[in-house]
DNA sequence: AAAACATTTCGTAATATTGCGAAATATTTT
DNA sequence: AAAATATTTCGCAATATTACGAAATGTTTT
């Protein structure tokens, strides 16, 4: 009697999940579909945190594929990857039904 | 120039976000929606942790209003907690449009 | 009352997260 | 080339998460 693995959904879902297990997140992520695209500069003030961990939690959502950041000197673009932002949200309707 | 705070609905979906950022527990959720109860030791087959660290994990999903459980001598039927699971899902829908 | 069963709590260890300010990097403007 | 601007990386500290086995708790059966 072997224990199964968690299958590769599970993983997917449990990963999008920690990418939006922080207020901080969860609010970069509100501001971006909101209006599309912004500047990390601007979501600065918009969030009770320092530049240096704004810019943590910007990474982990680039990591997690939700959002994507381009170069737009000298700021950086910082737009929903929406093919991240999609899945996220059918693999998280699924889940719940 | 005031930095706000995070709005309670996002830490509401942060904190259910959290309790679904580890593949086994959305793995238990998996199992309780598709049959409703189920005992904590039928649980553990299904997954590859000892009986300690589910339990952990169940607590974390009580702890989050996602589960309860009843205690069914001798053992524990876990099961779904409702408005807990409706408002998760109500907020992760809302969340992604 | 003792044995068996189901589950949790405890103690501990390893690793991850969150946060900040200072320093580093890179680009543009002066 | 120096100054200004935007952002990240580094170094660090505090706390949280994940995991396990052993021991504890509580119930039922023998």
């Amino acid at each position: 009697m072997t224990k199964p693995q968690y299958t590769d959904k599970q993983i997917a879902l449990a990963r999008y999940s920690k990418a939006l297990s922080h207020p901080a997140r969860v609010a970069i992520m509100e501001i971006l579909s909101q209006q599309s695209c912004c500047y990390s500069g601007d979501i600065t003030n918009d969030l009770p945190i320092a530049r240096s961990t704004l810019s943590q939690h910007l990474s982990e959502l680039k990591e997690a594929g939700l959002i994507q950041g381009e170069f737009n000197p000298p700021k950086i673009k910082y737009c929903i990857h929406k093919e991240g932002w999609e899945e996220a949200k059918r693999m998280m309707g699924e889940f719940f039904e």
